[in-house]
Formats: C-alpha cells, sequence, structure tokens
DNA sequence: TCAAAGTGGACCATTTAGGTCCATAATATC
DNA sequence: GATATTATGGACCTAAATGGTCCACTTTGA
C-alpha cells in the first residue's frame, strides 16, 4: 500500500519531460533538480524509462532524454505498471487464483472494486493532461513571485486542484 | 502498492468471527484452519487485534477469542489501518507536507482522488455487512455440496458478487 | 490437577527499497 | 583529434520491512 519512490520518481521523470516542448531533450541532471531526485538513483530509473520505451537517450555533448512517444499515448498507469509490475491493491485482486479463497471469500469482490476504480483512474490520465495542469501552476506561480509560501497563491493553486480532471 | 499479509489476514479473521453466531467464541486454531492462516502467524495478529480493541480473548478451556465490538460498528477501513498505519497510496497523498513538491505538482491531485475514493470505499463497508455476503456465498456452496469447481456454482458467485455493496 | 487455550517475547531468513559508485562508451564542439 | 560532456551498465551496499517460527509461561474450565 505506497507506490515505491522509484515509480514516482519515474512518473515526475514522464512529467518533467512532458513540460518541455515538445521533442526537446533534457539532461538527467538537470531533471533531478527540478524533481528533486538522487541524481544517481535516477540514472538507473532513466535506464528502465529507456528499456521501457518511454523515453530515448542521446549521449555527449547536447546529449539527454526526451519523450519516444508523444505524452498524449502515456497514461500514468502504464509507466506505474512499467515500474511496478501489475498494480493491485491485494494479493488476490488482480489475479484471484493467488488466494485459494477467492471463490468464497467475502471481501474480495471490495478489492476487485477499488482495483477496477484504480485502474480506471490511472489508466484514462495521460502525462498530456497533466502536463497541461503542470503548466498552469507553474504560470501562478511565476505569476506570484515564486514565493511558493504564499497565502493567495496557495488559494489559487486549490482552486486550480478542485477543478479536478474528469 | 499491495496490503501486507497481515492486513489481510486480520480482516479474515474479523470476517470469521463476523460470521460466527453474535457473541460467540473461536478458537485460533479454528481460525487458522478456516482461513488458511498459519497457526504461529496468528497468534502474533490475534495480540494486535486484541490490542486495537477488536477483539477479546479468553484463555483456558472453552478460550478463543471472539468480537469486542458489533460488526456494524467495524468498518474494513478501521482494521486495515490498525495493521498498517495511515493508508496511502503515495507518501505524498496523505500528508502533503511529506512531498516539498506537492503544492506544485501536477499529478498529486490523481493521488489524493483516488486515495479519496478508497477511503470512501474501505470506510463505508462494515464486517457486518461483508459477513452477510459471506453467509450468503456460504449457503450457494452447501446447497451445492462443497464442489469449489462447479461452474454454475460460479455463476452464481459471480452474481452474488456483481449485486456490489454499495 | 491437568489439559487446553491464549500471551509475550525472542529470534530468524529473505526480500525489497532505496540508493551509491564508477569505469566505460559515445558524441558534439573546439 | 583532443577534450569535455553526457548517458550506460553493472557491481555493490545498508536498513528496514515482511512474513514468519518457536517456546516457555500463564490462565482457566472440567
Amino acid at each position: 500500500m505506497e507506490i515505491s519512490r522509484r515509480a514516482d520518481y519515474a512518473m515526475r521523470v514522464i512529467l518533467d519531460l512532458a513540460m518541455l516542448p515538445s521533442g526537446m531533450r533534457a539532461r538527467a541532471r538537470d531533471i533531478a533538480r527540478r524533481q528533486a531526485i538522487p541524481y544517481a538513483f535516477l540514472q538507473k530509473i532513466i535506464r528502465d524509462l529507456c528499456a521501457a520505451g518511454f523515453i530515448e537517450a542521446s549521449r555527449g555533448r547536447r546529449g539527454g532524454v526526451r519523450l519516444a512517444r508523444p505524452p498524449e499515448s502515456i497514461t500514468l498507469l502504464e509507466v506505474l505498471e512499467a515500474m511496478e509490475g501489475p498494480i493491485r491493491l491485494n494479493r488476490c485482486s488482480r489475479e484471484p487464483h493467488l488466494c485459494p479463497r477467492s471463490s468464497f471469500c467475502a471481501i474480495h469482490p471490495i478489492w476487485a472494486q477499488a482495483q477496477a476504480y484504480l485502474e480506471q483512474l490511472l489508466g484514462s490520465t495521460t502525462f498530456a493532461e497533466v502536463a497541461k495542469r503542470g503548466r498552469q501552476i507553474r504560470m501562478l506561480q511565476s505569476r506570484n513571485g515564486m514565493n511558493g509560501e504564499s497565502a493567495s497563491l496557495n488559494q489559487e493553486l486549490t482552486a486550480v486542484r478542485a477543478s479536478e480532471i474528469k
């Protein structure tokens, strides 16, 4: 019950790239700084994201990584599952055969319901949508002079959040 | 992302007791057998459930455990959180201050939304409801002669599940 | 009195999480 | 073509959590 830091970081990497102008590269160092991810750890995560086909990297001067697919086509669920394997809330909630009791466990339907909701929510949210929201937030912040503690800013951000995707 | 076996077992213990006639005791050995929980592990879990006030135990001959509160008053969420601590899907989804980026993380609202759904679902389902469903399933099974593999039984169970709580 | 229960705590192996470090390979620029 | 810069691959590491086990001891009903 809690996704790994690794998966969280991976999602932030994709978000970071999705907020860049289309096709633009970013260096791992910069992503690490912007997203507050330990650089040495990020190195490994980037490898995994490459292997999974979400990003592509180029070496040498002016190298860096960029999205390998349009952000409209990448869902939160996809990245999450690429890093963690199929998500599930309980051992039995995805592969019921793993639990010999699933055929008569009265709690099982609850897990199945929660699982279905999660898959629906995360599977229908793309990084394009999230990046759009991220740009809105960034605009509000820069308008308020980067002062992350301003009360009025926080109010506005809350408002942005309240008008929730979906 | 996946509750511990410990929490899963704990929930099954409460369910097991909730399916018994009100106030009736069960021996740990029997619960272990019925719920397929390693007995030695169950010993510890029962202690925790006692300490948390969900069940009460008595020793000696004819001893055993029983619910300390009416099953109508115990939610899935309560037991889960007693065993795992406050549930959360991502580090930031419950206590946003844990993530220095939460004030401008565009993914955060998604986690908050999923989190809220989970809390609502698990927090509004009581063991009385689940036990009722468990009794329905048990009736269907005994009517079909305990053959867990029967196709018609599985169809009926699916139907029972489909008429989902809430 | 004794057998059948729960109790408390010590112990344990394995896995996972969450990293670090670095030598190497590729490449743009001077 | 040297050099600085960037990603790459893999070895390595520590701490904590997970999922248990074991057992001496206490309590209690028959």
